[in-house]
DNA sequence: GATGAATGAGGATTCATTCAT
DNA sequence: AATGAATGAATCCTCATTCAT
């Protein structure tokens, strides 16, 4: 009767959370699906009880840390614009990242491999993404970006809030404190937060 | 029997190129030195006259991107501070990047691997450019940025810079512009100068 | 409650049918347990209540397979030797195999590989068919083949009607006709008839 | 200076070798790279750099035995047709087989599992065969077969020819000889011609 | 400097088999 | 009687590296 027995669907997940945290290290070739399922408590010949192989891991892997970004993307798009909705969606984004601190570095390896999954998540993910900030932006009254620049800011965004965790190992190299523990997330989104009103309102003047 | 006579040293310099592109793009991991040679028109066996094995050859590639930017960094802090030290500075860093552009997906690399180049990146390349960013900071007569957000707005410029490049892959599928065409980075680096005027001169107000 | 529910004593026909094909067509080592199990609707591990394991289903099949060979041998043995008792031999045979298809190549298998089954065919099988064929041949008036040419007639008839079946495939490919269709079948029994009153009155004369 | 100096183009032909044998008794699911590397004193691994793989090498054995047949072919097709090219014929391609005995096996176990290089087979061995064959026997003054008939003397004749040397592993079981060596090779040969010369001349009369 | 050949180590995957349910 | 899950033992193949030529 306990929540997770052991040896039942859960070993699913168990695999899928240790994979992740693997993929996101040492990325797709650099890990073994051996170290994979050692730690999961199995024998690799198990894992192909349970996925069909390495790349199917791997898919399933991305595709469950992207689809509740996806859905938090669905969301937003359909709801009321309040003032504030963009530290509400910074704010999510950010909550979410926490929680799954490996999946930043998972999408960067993916992205920088210019990997086959790379299309859909363009597609299913990003594409809403870009769609709903620029219709954000459009409604400025007095916008300080004009058109040809809004996918430039988009882009600033998606580096500002996924460099966070994917530059986490270095930062807590150069910096004391780690990346990844939640008052530094907190800090981070409040900066972000921070930086959004500087970049909706300011007016930088003629260069 | 010139020094850089095709077949003797140029040759070490094809193999960095060749070096470059694939571990930028797929890793140390998945980089096969096979594969390697190949694009260099050498047999694997060929490298180890040049090199001492893989992990230098990699290490050597790393080397060879990152030094002009710690000697940038280098002369920029003993130079003098005009006005626009800040636009030049960004200017020359994505000049640099331009002309190796896989320079940035390389350093993710490493980066994201939590690597053991890594320690050394930072403190020869990452903790002066964050000192001179820091310095460049605190002479400002009216901060929009307290100290202890210092390294949050440095952390943010670096994402800024190198995901532009890093993120390339995914950005020319959502977009249907190359972000390392020459007209892509100039205009990014104008966004980025903006960006820069507006952090130092607004005024965001109470959050 | 009959002796033959589908899903009792059925289920053992149906893995011996299954296995049967998938042995004949790519052998023992060849042939995977869960491959026969899918050709079934089962699982590999199912399998296990029907037989103790790959070996001994492969000798179930063999046996299968070959017991009405050897029981058709021994009814020939003991009975009365009518002028065509050749003719319908040969008759009886090619319908056996004609609705076994497999089972040729199955024992092709069997031979070429030197299997451990083999003995145990030679003996029972093979022993008496030839001691029939010799005491035949002997009986001859006017024979065409001197006593140590037997054994090579009788290897030739083997031959001739294994060959039908275990060569099907390449025939099929070169001729047109499909020689495990029931008038391929019919006209090589006929075929081989003729044959053999060939081989029994002719007399070629000197080389 | 030796005539085969091991580690040059010898060590493709002795990988060849062992390949054949392994192949023929076991084929090629049954035979392991391992093995066959181990026949001729190398490490698996060190096969990859003659064969791209398993499959690759299975069929370089296919052709190197086959070629040979294939050439046999042409040379008789283009050559004058005296009394007994049929005698010669048999006496050839009974010596080639004699001298590599594994082909037949491997031929057998390619066409009994339907292989993909069966195909190959027929359209350049074994049509021609059957065509020189087909003519051979239109040429027949007073034919003891009908033209529909002579698909299935051609086979008869496959199946006897090559099932000698398939067969012989149980062949000398049943028997005490073994099939293989020169003198039943050399017995095989003169029933099969005098088998030839029944087929041709005699006259069964009614069945 | 270049290469063909060899190899130990490892890595993904398959497979026959077992066992608790 | 059926199955999902687990596994040890292969099996094919890749790879970094070495070395004689």
């Amino acid at each position: 009767m306990s929540a997770s027995e052991p040896g039942t669907a859960a070993t699913r997940e168990r695999i899928l959370d240790a994979a992740e945290a693997l993929f996101a290290e040492h990325g797709l070739a650099g890990t073994a699906v051996r170290d994979i399922a050692r730690d999961v408590g199995l024998t690799a010949a198990s894992l192909y009880n349970h996925f069909a192989g390495k790349q199917e891991l791997y898919e399933a892997v991305l595709a469950r840390g992207v689809q509740p970004l996806i859905e938090m993307m669905q969301r937003i798009d359909g709801q009321d614009r309040t003032s504030d909705a963009r530290a509400a969606l910074i704010e999510d984004i950010m909550k979410h990242l926490g929680g799954r601190p490996h999946l930043p570095r998972l999408i960067h390896h993916e992205v920088i491999s210019g990997g086959s999954y790379l299309a859909k998540l363009g597609r299913t993910w990003l594409r809403p993404l870009i769609a709903t900030g620029i219709a954000e932006m459009k409604r400025e009254e007095e916008p300080n970006w004009s058109e040809e620049e809004f996918p430039l800011v988009i882009t600033a965004w998606l580096n500002l809030v996924f460099g966070h965790f994917a530059m986490a190992p270095i930062l807590s190299v150069v910096f004391d404190t780690d990346p990844l523990a939640p008052e530094s997330i907190e800090r981070q989104t409040r900066f972000l937060q921070k930086l959004a009103r500087m970049m909706a309102l300011s007016d930088p003047g003629p260069g």
